[in-house]
DNA sequence: TAAGGAATGTTGACATCGTCTACATGATAC
DNA sequence: GTATCATGTAGACGATGTCAACATTCCTTA
């Protein structure tokens, strides 16, 4: 039903006028809906009216399709970190960095299928600039405010660029396991979730008793 | 070369004799060589010296493949952990913990390939009452581990289940990072990388000042 | 404004893949 | 020794990704 929500010029013209991103759009729904193995070219195509070469002109191949959806899927995750950051009004660094990480893994909550096909062996093949960029972009903003918190004082024996994995990693392991219905079979309910987000990143971050 | 390494039988029989294990062990090959995507059914059949259909007798579909492959996985990375406790010579709880980590780590590594397989999604889809069980035997072992070193006082006022997603985590979020050539370009020597396994795992399970 | 190239979409083809069915062969239990 | 079951073979089918040749439309530019 959504699938004709781009392009809505009521002419069906030979020329389908947003191609490239009404493709973009109908494969983050199929991944959402169907799973990323159930993503397929021609099902694109036929989804959105149009001839199975279709999206060719638009994606060299499959794997620039997946690149092309990890890299708005990074950018997308940046974003939500940053602004759980600013969302806090703090410029406490222990503090935002916290909040990142939760804004990181409620990201990853809420776009289960995209998450994990940011880690899809195809992407990791046949990366391009823009998604090597996207991912260094969110890179930097992790290593950046973990440095922050370690001229507050955290850590300070310990190497930044380890301090920096360890710190990445919680969240990433956490919401790779938790998103992972073999790996927590445990359903929980949406405060349940929140709680256990909260807890798990306080362990890495804390910032009890800390004034905003 | 290593293709016909099982079924050594001279006689080129009809039937081949350990076809479902030949297959697991060339599909273990192709996956460290040439990557996951690489690994086809009848491309098996075909380095076995086998018809396209031979090994359909012996996993239902691909994805049944997959899933033995990352239920072996998932045994030999839980020994990989349990060995590297034991190899403390330890009755620490803390110790045998971050001895743990480190081998799961450390295996990690040594099998970038297989080890990125447990978390293809066809994997997940498509799992078996073995892998499950699989998957639970090695949750088990980290979550015993875990309860152990808060009886040793560690985190006594974090929930089990918190405490155990958050260790848990860490190696997990580092091993995914650091096997993933877009997210870790940092090419680094093997002692380097044994020490950066140190460090990011005492930072989660400190030893440091223990005595054995 | 007319023309012509660039962009975009179509059609048909090809090789490959997973999977199914019918059949052949070999092993094993009785 | 024979019957039955497990295992391997051969052929077919539909689906997919990708390519090349062609059609249509857009847009620049003279």
């Amino acid at each position: 039903m959504s699938v004709q929500a781009t392009a809505a010029t009521e002419t069906r013209s030979y020329h389908h006028g947003n191609l490239a991103a009404s493709i973009l759009e109908r494969a983050a729904e199929i991944i959402d809906e169907e799973g990323i193995e159930a993503l397929t070219l021609r099902g694109i195509a036929r989804d959105l009216g149009v001839s199975h070469g279709a999206p060719n002109r638009h994606f060299k191949n499959k794997a620039a399709l997946l690149c092309a959806l990890a890299t708005s899927g990074w950018l997308s995750v940046r974003d939500a970190t940053l602004d759980a950051a600013d969302a806090t009004g703090s410029s406490n660094a222990h503090i935002r960095l916290n909040a990142m990480g939760q804004g990181y893994l409620r990201w990853a909550f809420a776009n289960r299928s995209l998450y994990r096909a940011l880690y899809h062996p195809d992407v990791n093949r046949y990366a391009s600039t823009e998604l090597k960029e996207a991912i260094d972009q969110f890179s930097q903003i992790v290593r950046d405010a973990v440095e922050e918190t370690q001229k507050e004082g955290r850590a300070q024996d310990v190497p930044l660029n380890v301090l920096t994995v360890f710190t990445n990693a919680v969240p990433t392991g956490a919401a790779l396991m938790l998103t992972d219905p073999l790996l927590h079979h445990d359903v929980e309910s949406e405060g349940e979730l929140d709680r256990l987000i909260e807890q798990i990143i306080e362990l890495v971050v804390p910032v009890a008793g800390i004034n905003k």
